[in-house]
RNA sequence: GCGCGGGUAGUCUAGUGGUAGGACAACGCCCUUCCGAGGCGUUAGCCCGGGUUCAAAUCCCGGCCCGCGCACCA
């Protein structure tokens, strides 16, 4: 089953690494022995190790590190949650294309426009009112067959009729309509941070470019809520003066520091500019090479309904530059949609600093009056009353539909000193969004390389030491059994101390290095003569081949050294074979 | 979704209507050797469905998948 066909890899240079990505384990593609399915893969075991270490180095940098805690909500999401978050507006909607010029319009807008006539927005009527009236596109092309494009998936939750829901788009929603708890966790203390990492799911219409657009992806989400007034971060300071490369909204390429870049007004706010900071160490602690990395400002019009700013990151592959991650300001947009949909008031008391003494004019209902003059209404018109911060002699009220009025001396006008100790205020919440799908293809291509040994042609996989999903290989120089169950001891102590180790016995030595260099593979140990003699292996390094010697007893401490860290092999033992 | 090109072992490829071949890889044995060594052997393939034909990998139609362009990506 060839599903990942390529052209020759002069023709595309992405061509030979999808082969050894699917040949080596890391990506397969999904159904295949049904034929396949666009959009969706299968991690396979090298790749599914690597998507789980990038994914524990983002919790790392994004929960362990911030005022953050991470969630795991539903992948399934009820109706409402979308019609709030603005996700299902879509679903109703008609898309119209022209065969002529390919325009895509949206059916209710266009009919509304041309014909000035409202459609009910589904298939057939927009179908039906083309026909009927002969809408042509401005261009003078006929439509094709109208269609939907809600790119939600949608399922029916419980048996029969049961309740409508979608596959959610993002992880998001799952954070916002927790709020109310989560700010609880907090005790109410702005700013601070919910991660997701999950699923999410959107239909696309034309999943492309192998891994980059996928129906079924991964997605780690940080909703960073703060004070509206306060968008900023307390540790600043560690990325203000790196030196990044910005493309703003009208296409103008910087090459400046954080901080000038939000003193000059490029980046809306500190916030934002801490979290393209932090973003811009964890891909390049990734693996992501930063001449392949840039940010990207959204234009106006690009920008997702709910943004008020957004800049992606964009890393340089053979598709040319790719979005990987989006950080956006979503403003209030999500809290209040929620609270405008839901139960429940989606904000948070926010005291000031000192109480604040307001006076002003309170009006006090006069009960044992009111009561006999008005019964049952009496304790409506109490409240009205109280709501007004004005009053003249007379006031008038419509209680029930009724009107009254309400004269002076049913009411006391008294001048009081409230204290206010502080006020409630939606948050605001700037979402760093990560693709891990994407991030995982692009770190594999920028660490995946072709060098030459004695005049051959190398593959190697320059995978981060820590990222790499097999960190060790144990070789036995010879196939022999005392070689061979040496080596399986050694890996054996190395993986009780946590470290992935694989065997290998199969082929010369020299085809057994190719192998792990090509998946990745930092070190190989190997187990040869001299092993006999002094106990000691050699440790081989993957980017430059060379080897040390090193005593069995210190190789778990040496391999764990070297695995978190980038320190040089021949610090840790004497060069053999130089 | 539209248009163009493509689909033969794990990978690459030969095969224009008549029994599907090779290279590399993988696996086993031999060899015992520090950078894809050698010998012997083994596994393994015409994307799916329909049509034309005595006969289809090959011709035709439809689908699926892959690549590219356009559109879409809230």
């Amino acid at each position: 089953m060839k599903i990942f066909k390529l052209l020759p890899a002069n023709l595309h240079p992405m061509s030979q690494i999808m082969e050894m990505l699917v040949r080596r384990g890391f990506i397969w593609q999904s159904f295949e022995i049904y034929g396949g399915m666009a959009g969706f893969i299968d991690y396979a075991p090298l790749g599914n190790g690597l998507r789980r270490k990038i994914e524990n180095l983002w919790r790392e940098f994004f929960v362990v590190n911030e005022r953050s805690v991470e969630i795991d909500t539903p992948t399934i999401g009820i109706e409402e949650v979308f019609i709030a978050s603005g996700h299902a507006e879509g679903f109703t909607d008609v898309a119209i294309e022209c065969s002529n010029c390919g325009k895509v319009f949206r059916a209710d807008h266009y009919v509304k426009e041309k014909l000035n006539l409202e459609v009910d927005p589904t298939v057939e009527a927009v179908e039906s009112v083309i026909d009927e009236f002969n809408l042509k596109c401005e261009c003078g092309g006929s439509f094709k067959k109208p269609e939907h494009f809600n790119l939600m998936f949608e399922t029916i939750i419980g048996p029969g009729k049961g309740k409508k829901g979608y596959l959610r788009p993002e992880t998001a929603q799952g954070i916002f309509i927790a709020f109310k708890r989560l700010s609880d966790y907090f005790r109410d203390k702005l700013p601070f941070g919910v991660a997701q990492i999950g699923r999410a799911y959107r239909n696309e219409i034309s999943p492309r470019q192998g891994v980059i657009r996928l129906r079924e992806f991964n997605q780690a989400e940080l909703e960073f809520f703060c004070h509206p007034n306060e968008k900023k971060h307390p540790s600043f300071e560690r990325y203000a003066n790196e030196v990044v490369t910005l493309v703003d909204k009208f296409d103008k390429e910087h090459r400046i520091t954080l901080r000038e870049a939000v003193e000059r007004g490029i980046i809306a706010h500190e916030l934002l500019a801490y979290f393209i900071g932090k973003t811009r160490e964890f891909l390049l602690k990734a693996g992501i090479k930063d001449e392949g990395l840039r940010f990207r400002q959204h234009k106006d019009d690009e920008r997702a309904h709910y943004a008020v700013d957004c800049w992606d990151a964009e890393v340089l592959l053979s598709y040319g530059w790719i979005e990987v991650v989006g950080i956006a300001d979503r403003s209030d947009y999500d809290l209040s949609r929620h609270t405008q949909f839901g139960r429940e008031e989606l904000s948070i008391f926010v005291p000031f600093d000192e109480p604040i003494k307001v006076k002003k004019k309170k009006i006090i209902p006069n009960m044992t009056k009111l009561g006999p003059a008005f019964r049952d209404k009496a304790k409506k018109i109490a409240e009205e009353l109280e709501k007004l911060e004005e009053a003249g002699r007379e006031i008038k009220l419509v209680i029930d539909g009724e009107e009254v009025t309400i004269t002076s001396d049913f009411f006391e006008i008294k001048e009081v000193e409230e204290e206010v100790y502080g006020e409630r205020v939606i948050p605001h919440v700037i979402e760093p969004s990560f693709g891990l799908d994407r991030i995982t293809y692009a770190v594999l291509e920028h660490s995946f390389e072709t060098d030459y040994v004695d005049g051959e042609e190398r593959r190697v996989l320059r995978l981060k030491r820590y990222l790499a999903p097999v960190q060790v290989a144990v070789l036995p120089l010879l196939s022999k059994e005392d070689f061979v169950s040496i080596a399986e001891e050694i890996a054996s102590e190395l993986r009780g101390n946590g470290i992935y180790t694989e065997v290998d016995v199969t082929g010369s030595i020299g085809r057994r290095y190719r192998r792990f260099d090509e998946i990745g593979t930092p070190f190989c140990i190997t187990v040869d003569h001299q092993t006999f003699e002094d106990d000691t292996v050699t440790i081989r390094d993957r980017d430059t081949t060379s080897q040390v010697r090193v005593e069995r007893g210190r190789i778990v401490e040496t391999i764990k050294s070297l695995i978190f860290s980038e320190r040089d092999i021949k610090e840790v033992g004497q060069v053999f074979r130089a």
